[in-house]
RNA sequence: AGGCGGAUAGCUCAGUUGGCAGAGCACUGCCUUUACACGGCAGAUGUCGCAGGUUCGAUCCCUGUUCCGCCUACCA
């Protein structure tokens, strides 16, 4: 029965490794059926299957094996769901950066080949970060895990988009998105990352048609777009303008002219010369502005934002303008429209104008506005309930302040571009007869590589395939076969994926089974909690919130609880490049991976980014050690002990320790409930190191270290007790200790995981017990204080006295007495200071407590003056400032009774160690010859 | 431009329904006492960003302000 001696130094690498097996091979955590009818699901936010584990999944996984652990020890019906994300561009690039490598590229694989080129790098390297996580102790129910793209998921994902589009919450149309012009797809606004860049705003004349004479000047940060002009707007009421409305300017570097319209919309009449140019397939303002003003859309760049020859045709750009500027990239453009401009004198001037530049959130490229025909969810409706449930509570999300960022965004929603021009991901279910839409499609074949030009379409047709937006799909949630209008079986799915994020808004439930009402859908769902960082609100949660609802009649999850970033020691955000990323799996290494655990814990205080210094792990791995050696230590002098039956009385420090367990219990549990992991963690760490191991174990030591001790059984039986409800209390976060203790401790069972999370002993609070214990830790510090003061060597036996003037310490002295004498070493005498023995003993001040330590003749009691100076005079000025309060008629008159009240008594307990002091002082004063 | 958050010990951060300002790390001194030097004991450390206001009383509430961070949006 007995265990083996723990080794003389923890060694997590072993023990981890251990403990993770025998969890997996007894499935401890699969969903257990429990007496309590609630359950506890949270799926986790999938990380990409190209990722592997960086500090923030650390954190954000810490936090959540936390709460399933808690809960699934409360007794509850816990799961966890494990999966990982296709993550649509970002696994595409990679595996695109790989085939360059070989000097290929997709093209030259073909669709097929690369998806199952993708599908292989996928099952090779796609599962890291699942082996990570489960080193992390992530408690998933491994059996569950799930893949955005796998059989059912796809099934899931067919079925929304189906039933979305026949309800009109899906469409297909052209408009101005956002395109990355190297990834070549389509992004949704959220895609967008804005930098803050020095631009320039270049001031250019539109000469009037019908009078050279006169002009007019537009100011733009983008001269090259000029080119595709419909329009210049000024403001109707605008004095200096108005007249020109309606008549013709010549634009430059084209032979065309356009007209000049009122907008009010569009121009701020303070803002450069009040006149703007308006370029509807390069802006998303000019867009809208040229709806409202019937122009049609001019597109200039193709899909790599290179000026197209085709487009420059169409625009009538002048001829050698055309020549120089073909397939010239924006930025190699510019300065040539610029030359151009400058030598038609048609360029004012220049000036610095600091503007936000748009890029591509997964490769950082500068992304252009692009007309195209692109599928988009209507969001407007579905934002309403998703509004509705976070406003009326039905929804948490915690901190609260994030509640408006959401609920602002959730407001004026845009349409969600839901399209990408890739390979890897969910293709969309939408199939097109060829013969009904003869004059809507180009295929492949009919467009030439070499020459993206070099055919009488739009630009957009340097797409692989372009079907215009006017063309009829066949949305099915199965492959067609016929089509429903002619009969004709030559059909072909639209080659657009879906964003990854639509995968990923299903995740709550697709991941239970959903559309199918499976067990594991009835039991969980609702989620409970999801955990996740800012970063991903808008992208992930808030349209989680919005397709749950939708779909299943529900709100996903009830609780959403939204951490910070992980920032370096310097509050830096981590990144590859900047080389000062910390890597998780390191430091677990190095660590162990609950003193990891730990720090996470600890620093996910609401609403801050935290910054991660080493030294904080190196002080939990601290932590662990000293949990080890008590364990050690217990172990030592329990040995031969056997769980024994609840002993009939406790000794006072048993008592004390017990009440103490009892109170963290109830700090820890409200912690977590209200997801101070940062509370929950401090409660920890101060109650095992600075109150169980600092007192309780030294006060435990005597009647241990002595044979035949009376309080030697209640003693080994509470510190063994105490230690094993310890274990499970930490267990939530420190999981492989924990549980390797608890295996080296008499017990029952297969795994601490799977005991109940401690909840308070009725019986265990104890006040008395707990100021007595106050008493005798003022003692010994005082004492301590003094023996330092004095030089006086800490193993030195002394001859002590002590008093008190109030009776409920009087009280507690006596109770606590033969315990400070074992833990100082030394004989306490309780007497009055007249009774004490002799002149020379020092005295000290603790509260209403004196202390005497006598004092050999030679010793040097400067300090000692220096120190009951310091505090006389500390005490003072605390006293004559509350006098003062307390003496201020206004005080007295507005202040709370009970406030006023608790000042007098401090003023009289003051006064009172003021005159102890003064004694003690003057005690001194006989003893220190001048 | 708007919104949000932060500014507290040397560092990282708690905290206060307004009434003695706290922890960890680092630092100083003493101690190798059979759980632990990844340790013990003791100690030092603050104009609680700045300026006003409300209040008997403000680090906390209000107004303004300066820095820093984030988010959203964009003015051509």
């Amino acid at each position: 029965m007995s265990s083996p001696p723990l080794d003389k130094t923890y060694n997590p690498t072993a023990v981890e490794k251990k403990w993770a097996s025998h969890w997996a091979e007894h499935k401890l955590f699969h969903p257990r059926h429990t007496e309590k009818p609630e359950s506890f699901c949270i799926v986790i936010p999938p990380p990409n299957v190209t990722g592997s584990l960086h500090i923030g999944h650390a954190l954000n996984n810490t936090l959540q094996d936390i709460l399933i652990r808690w809960k699934r020890m409360q007794g509850i019906q816990t799961l966890w769901i494990p999966g990982t994300d296709h993550a649509g561009i970002a696994t595409q690039n990679v595996v695109e950066r790989q085939l360059k490598k070989e000097g290929l590229s997709r093209e030259d694989l073909g669709r097929q080949a690369f998806i199952e080129r993708v599908w292989t790098w996928r099952h090779q390297s796609g599962d890291t970060i699942i082996e990570q996580l489960k080193q992390l102790g992530a408690s998933c129910d491994w059996d569950r895990l799930r893949f955005t793209m796998d059989e059912g998921l796809s099934l899931a994902v067919r079925k929304v988009f189906v039933q979305l589009y026949d309800e009109g919450l899906i469409y297909r149309g052209e408009r101005l998105i956002n395109w990355c012009p190297r990834c070549l797809t389509a992004l949704s606004d959220i895609e967008v990352e804005h930098e803050d860049i020095k631009g320039t705003l270049y001031y250019i004349r539109y000469t009037l048609a019908d009078d050279p004479e006169a002009f007019l000047t537009v100011a733009t940060t983008r001269p090259e777009t000029l080119l595709g002009d419909r329009a210049v707007a000024v403001h109707p009421e605008d004095p200096r303008y108005q007249h020109f409305i309606g008549k013709q300017v010549k634009l430059p570097l084209t032979t065309r002219t356009i007209p000049i319209v009122g907008d009010a919309i569009s121009v701020d009449r303070e803002f450069g010369t009040g006149a703007v140019k308006i370029t509807p397939a390069h802006d998303f303002n000019d867009f809208e502005a040229g709806e409202r003003h019937g122009l049609e859309p001019l597109t200039l760049l193709d899909i790599k934002a290179r000026m197209d020859p085709l487009g420059l045709k169409k625009a009538l750009v002048d001829q050698d303008i055309l020549a120089t500027l073909s397939l010239k990239t924006v930025h190699d453009a510019r300065p040539l429209v610029i030359e151009a401009l400058q030598e038609q004198e048609l360029l004012i001037k220049e000036e610095d104008h600091p503007m936000a530049l748009g890029k591509c959130y997964r490769c950082k490229t500068v992304v252009e506005p692009y007309l195209s025909p692109q599928w988009f969810v209507k969001t407007g409706p579905l934002a309403i309930p998703a509004i509705e449930a976070v406003e009326t509570g039905n929804i948490r999300i915690i901190p609260e302040g994030w509640k408006n960022n959401y609920l602002g965004w959730m407001r004026n929603i845009k349409d969600w571009c839901i399209s990408r021009q890739i390979w890897w991901g969910h293709q969309i279910p939408a199939w097109y007869c060829r013969s009904c839409n003869k004059d809507h499609l180009v295929e492949p074949s009919s467009t030439s590589k070499e020459n993206p030009g070099d055919h009488d379409l739009s630009p957009s047709l340097t797409m692989s395939c372009y079907i215009t937006s006017d063309a009829k799909p066949i949305v099915s949630k199965t492959d067609p076969t016929v089509c429903p209008e002619c009969g004709g079986s030559d059909l072909f799915q639209d080659p657009d994926v879906l964003d990854t994020w639509f995968s990923s808004a299903l995740w709550p439930f697709s991941t239970l089974g959903w559309p199918e009402q499976t067990q594991d859908f009835n039991t969980f769902y609702p989620n409970a909690t999801l955990v996740t960082g800012l970063d991903i609100l808008f992208f992930w949660v808030a349209r989680m919130v919005m397709m749950g609802i939708k779909m299943t009649g529900q709100i996903p999850f009830r609780d959403v609880y939204i951490h910070a970033l992980v920032r370096d020691a310097e509050g830096q955000k981590m990144s590859k490049s900047k080389g000062n990323v910390i890597d998780p799996l390191t430091k677990m290494s190095q660590y162990g991976t609950d003193a990891l655990r730990f720090t996470m814990a600890s620093m996910a205080s609401p609403g801050r980014d935290m910054k991660l210094a080493e030294e904080r792990i190196e002080g939990y791995r601290n932590f662990v050690t000293k949990i080890w050696n008590a364990a050690r230590f217990i172990q030592l002098h329990t040995d031969e002990t056997q769980p024994s039956a609840q002993p009939k009385s406790r000794s006072f420090p048993d008592q004390w320790i017990l009440s103490r367990l009892n109170h963290t219990i109830r700090e820890v549990t409200q912690a977590l409930e209200n997801y101070r992991f940062d509370q929950a963690t401090s409660h920890l760490y101060q109650f095992i190191w600075h109150e169980y191991c600092d007192w309780y174990i030294e006060l435990a030591k005597p009647s241990l270290q002595q044979e035949n001790h009376p309080d030697a059984s209640a003693t080994r039986h509470t510190l063994l007790e105490s230690f094993e409800m310890i274990q499970r209390l930490l267990h939530p976060v420190m999981p492989f200790i924990t549980e390797e203790l608890w295996q080296s401790f008499p017990h029952e069972g297969l795994s601490i995981m799977t005991q109940p999370f401690p909840s308070e002993q009725p019986g265990w609070t104890n006040n008395g017990t707990e100021h007595d214990f106050s008493i005798l830790q003022a003692v010994v510090s005082t004492t301590r204080t003094g023996r330092a003061l004095l030089n006086i060597p800490a193993n030195q036996p002394l001859t002590l006295y002590s008093t008190t003037t109030h009776d409920d310490d009087a009280a507690s002295l006596k109770n606590v007495q033969i315990y400070i004498e074992s833990i100082l070493r030394s004989s306490l005498t309780l007497a009055q200071i007249t009774d004490w023995p002799s002149d020379r003993i020092l005295q000290l001040v603790a509260g209403n407590l004196t202390i005497g330590i006598p004092v050999e003749p030679n010793l040097d009691l400067h300090q000692v003056v220096k120190k009951v100076k310091k505090q006389i005079g500390a005490k003072d000025k605390e006293c004559s400032r509350l006098q003062d309060r307390v003496s201020s008629p206004t005080f007295r008159e507005k202040a709370e009774p009970s406030v006023v009240q608790e000042s007098e008594a401090r003023v009289t307990s003051l006064r009172q160690e003021l005159s102890l002091l003064t004694s003690s002082e003057h005690q001194l004063a006989t003893m220190t010859p001048s």
